[in-house]
DNA sequence: GTGGTCTAGACCACT
DNA sequence: GTGGTCTAGACCACG
């Protein structure tokens, strides 16, 4: 069984362990991987994307100090059941300051700020529609 | 003349080159630098923030290769006019991707997508207003 | 009948042999189980917290070694009497090993010396009531 | 120069990477280390110690995910000067179970609570004198 | 020079 | 079988 919630580009400057955890995270999102789903194992998982099964051993440490899934010890890993958020607002206000690095992408995209609201409602519906068709 | 307009922190983990880079570009859509204004050389501005030049003249580099600043030489570096983007549609695809990895992320923390918009448009609102303030 | 005294959380990262190592020991110090005392069968106690029963095997086998419990071929696994302890030193060395481990612990959480006594006689208290209810 | 508050024992079953972490920590705790501090780089350490980079760079990352040290791209590595708790409570339970895993320790090495309270006191003192002296 | 990432291959503890 | 740790040696981005 392919896991095909999962593509990795080796040549992208983000970390290929972090492209994974994003992958992992996506797929929870989108609903294509839900609580109690069992994850593909480090070696299986590194096989099918060929690369190192310490990268994708570093990838699910990660993702379990994220509480996004659980490893249960000689069984195997699984997407968490109780999404635990310790430092809510410290993450909130990372968001936040992410969304005002859009507003000066946009301005020297020449965007307007209707534009802008605009472009992010489209791509929030049709990452919504996304979800739903998969 | 002091540039009360850049703050660098050392200890962050996004590189010191591209605070740099994102300072000027949030002051340009501020409205604290307009086209045509003197930027100060790569060796007052490193001195001012205490950091290498080297760092300067990299976020030089790269404010112009986006088209936001243009080097004049023997005369100095300016906030360009010239309102054309070439890769205009990929800098908007990139900004998209970024929408939709901030909107996984934001999942993970149990915010509705009305919840999302309202954030936004709270961040916009708090931006335009400071951007009057200056 | 069930043995309530022991609870398994297959999720927790520390390894589930040494958590019925603990619980049998917790209880012991309790007083839910006596000198005497027959422990149920491998088999009974590993059905019983649906697990695998070379995981049970190898707890009693950590508990006999620590003369917590005695093995009689052909009768069955007892709470042992014989108060001798081989090793206490080097256990008692080790207790203490642990305490300075969580004295750092607690100094990164700014807790003072007077607070740390404190909050151990308050531990202390409330397992002392606890073991009386039960 | 000897970084004399590390010592790494290889054959413990306590992680390596772990005993990094705990003896910076414990440094800190100690005073010997204090907020500025630059701490060996991640081959100077391994190579002091005997151990490869990549075991001390995942020390380095844990503790600076714990905020006990910062980390400045290309200049070091540094104690932190401001440290967070963001989790304290979480961590209180901790120490708190750890707690309890003592008391039950003590009473199979047949210890009262009186010997117990005052085995810890003892440890406090002595580490805190331990402390005042280096 | 710094730390961060990745690979290849090994060994270990746990179930 | 599972994940966790470690080594050896490589390459990269950053300052």
């Amino acid at each position: 069984m392919l896991h095909v919630w999962l593509h990795i580009d080796p040549r992208s400057s983000v970390p290929m362990y972090q492209q994974v955890v994003e992958g992992v995270k996506e797929a929870v999102a989108r609903g294509v991987l839900n609580p109690g789903d069992k994850l593909p194992s480090v070696r299986e998982l590194a096989m099918e994307l060929t690369i190192n099964h310490n990268t994708v051993a570093k990838a699910y440490q990660e993702l379990e100090r994220e509480h996004v899934i659980e490893v249960i010890r000689g069984r195997g890993t699984f997407i968490a059941t109780e999404p635990d958020i310790p430092d809510l607002s410290v993450r909130v206000r990372e968001l936040k300051e992410e969304m005002v690095r859009w507003i000066v992408e946009a301005h020297h995209l020449h965007l307007s700020d209707e534009e802008l609201v605009e472009l992010f409602q489209t791509v929030l519906r049709e990452w919504r529609e996304g979800r739903e068709t998969l």
